[in-house]
DNA sequence: TGACAACCGGAGGGGCCGTTCCGTATAACA
DNA sequence: TGTTATACGGAACGGCCCCTCCGGTTGTCA
C-alpha cells in the first residue's frame, strides 16, 4: 500500500531538482524500454536512492501515470483538432497514422493504451482521445470515406497490429499502415464478394 | 558414476496416469486462460502435488512446450495442405482467417506465437509453418490476389490484431478480418489516393 | 505377500519487484 | 551559526513464482 506523501506549497530546492530528475528519467527509460523496468533501476540511473523516488511518486502506477497521462494529453489534442477538420476522411487517417506512429515511438504509450491496466489513471486523456476518435471515425464514414461497420475499437486494434511486441520482429510499419488504411476504405463493392484476381500477365 | 536414466521405458501406471491428466487439464487451462497461469494452479486443479508435476516435466517451458508443439503442428499441417492447393488467393485468405481463428480459441497458441519465447522450443513446428505461409504468400503474390510488397512478418502482425488483448477488448473479429482482408489485396488503383468524399455539408 | 524401485506431495529455497521504514543529511531561515 | 522541518538513501519486508528436495506412499513382480 502506498502513503500519500504529503505535500507541502513550495518543495525544497533538493526536492524539486530531484523530482524534475525522476521525470526525465523514467521518461526516457519508459519511452525506449517500456513499463516493465523495475522502479529501482529508474532511481539508479537517476542517481537516486528508491526511497527518494517513492516520495516523490507513491508509487510506480503514480509515477507511469504522471508521464502516461502528459503524453496521452499531447495526443488528445492533437486527435481533437483532427475531428474538427473540414475534410474528415483525411482527416482520418492522419490521425490513425499520427497514432500509430507516437505508440512506436513511444514504448509506454502503446502499452499503456494496449494492455497494462493504466485505465483508471489516463481516464481523462483517455476519455477525450476515445471521443474525438469516435467523432471523426463517425464523420468519415458519413462521408464514405470509411467502412460504416467499423467501432472505435476495430480502429484501435489494428492500429494496435503496427506495434512491436517483444521476440517478434513486427512487419514493417509503413507496409502495415498501407494495408491497414486500404482496409480500412469501404470495398469497391457491397457485397464481399472476394475479388477477382487480373489475368496473368 | 552413472545415476538412473531419466525415462524408463514404462511409465508406472499412476504415473502414466498423473501424466495424462496434467496434460488435459494444463492444455485446457493454458487454452483458456493463457500461459501466465502459475504451475501450483496447475497442479492444484490436477489434483496433483506440485512435485508430480515436476518429475514428469521438468520445467514449465516444458509443459507449455509439449502443449502448444501439438497444436503448431496441427495448424502447420493444415498450412501446408494450403499451400499446395491449386488457386492460392482464396487458399491463402483461407490460411489467414485459420490462423486467426485457432490463436483466437487457444490463448496459448496465440501468445507463443506472438510473444513469449517459445521460440527454441517449437522450432520444427514453427518452421513448417512459417515455410508453408511463405510459400502460400508469394503464390498468392504471383497470382495478383495479394499486394506483391508484402512478407511474412507482415501478415502475421496483421493477424495478430484480431487477438483480444488483457484489459482492451479488442474489435470485432469477424470486422477486423475483413478490414484486414481487404487491406492485404492489391489496391485498385496503383496510386493510393484516398477517395474523394462526396461534397457535404 | 514381501521387498523394492518408482512415484507422490508439499514445504521451502531463491530470485525478482514493489513498497516501507528509519537513521542520517541538508536546505531554509532567524 | 544554530535549529528544525524536510528530504535523502538503501536495507529489509512481503508477495509472487519457478523449481528442488526428501520423507512417506504405492504399484509391481517374484
Amino acid at each position: 500500500m502506498a502513503r500519500k506523501p504529503v505535500a507541502p506549497r513550495v518543495l525544497r530546492a533538493d526536492a524539486q531538482r530531484n523530482r524534475d530528475r525522476v521525470l526525465e528519467i523514467a521518461q526516457a527509460v519508459f519511452a525506449a524500454e517500456g513499463l516493465d523496468v523495475p522502479i529501482d533501476e529508474i532511481a539508479r540511473r537517476a542517481g537516486l536512492g528508491i526511497g527518494t523516488l517513492y516520495r516523490h511518486f507513491p508509487t510506480k502506477q503514480a509515477l507511469v501515470a504522471a508521464i502516461v497521462h502528459d503524453r496521452m494529453s499531447r495526443l488528445a489534442d492533437q486527435a481533437e483538432a483532427l475531428a474538427g477538420a473540414a475534410d474528415p476522411g483525411p482527416a482520418f487517417f492522419a490521425l490513425v497514422e499520427l497514432l500509430a506512429d507516437a505508440m512506436r515511438r513511444k514504448k509506454d504509450l502503446g502499452q499503456a493504451i494496449t494492455g497494462i491496466d493504466m485505465r483508471e489513471v489516463t481516464a481523462a486523456a483517455r476519455t477525450r482521445m476515445t471521443a474525438a476518435m469516435t467523432r471523426l471515425l463517425e464523420r468519415a464514414q458519413r462521408a464514405g470515406a470509411v467502412r460504416g461497420e467499423l467501432q472505435y475499437e476495430d480502429v484501435m486494434a489494428l492500429v494496435s497490429a503496427t506495434l512491436p511486441s517483444p521476440y517478434r520482429p513486427a512487419g514493417s510499419p509503413a507496409r502495415l499502415l498501407a494495408v491497414i488504411c486500404d482496409g480500412l476504405r469501404p470495398p469497391p463493392r457491397p457485397a464481399a464478394a472476394p475479388r477477382k484476381p487480373r489475368a496473368r500477365r
